[in-house]
DNA sequence: TTGACAGATAAGTATATTCTTATATACTTA
DNA sequence: TAAGTATATAAGAATATACTTATCTGTCAA
């Protein structure tokens, strides 16, 4: 896919307000589902997908820690870009 | 609008490749209607409801130059941006 | 090995987005 | 002032997105 058409894809993805204070969360360390769940009114399955879209973005990647998953960033553009906004939005 | 979910609304605005050409463009200086149009395989209308969108969100204005209109962004978070994948995409 | 827990996936639906075509508006020039 | 050019807006259709509920999978502990 082109360099381009890519970044907009990302950028769609950070585009809705769940998504992104979930990859804020997950650039303090990780992020609390039922947080995000109450916060947005949403159910478990829709925090679930929306998890999904950005892993298949390769975004962010997730591991099995027991009986729970653990989701980190792994996109250095999205990181950076989540950085500067986590400064800018706390202000 | 609380400042996350404002951000989400300008990085969902980015998120579609002719609107993130177009800011490019803008940000180089001007934008070619015809080269968006033929690259994306979009009709005027088409390009126009795309500026209208950006334009709503305070991303662009638009001024009158004679016969034609004369786009610019507007938004000092969204140039920012912009300048950097500029870079970043043209490597 | 079964029950409970955490989370993913499936299927379906409501809503939003992104186009299309048709038409309207603003400006310029003959 | 009529015609032409550049662009915006309106209305509607096709498609994509973001949810819902139901169900499945993997892990652990009794």
């Amino acid at each position: 896919m082109e360099k381009l058409h890519l970044w907009a894809e990302k950028l769609k993805a950070m585009g809705h307000p769940a998504r992104l204070e979930i990859l804020m969360d997950l650039y303090r360390g990780s992020y609390d589902l039922k947080r995000i769940m109450e916060k947005y009114h949403m159910s478990q399955p829709a925090v679930s997908q929306h998890l999904s879209i950005m892993r298949r973005l390769g975004m962010i990647r997730c591991s099995r820690e027991g009986v729970s998953m653990c989701y980190a960033i792994l996109d250095d553009d999205v990181k950076q870009f989540i950085s500067v906004l986590t400064k800018e939005v706390s202000q």
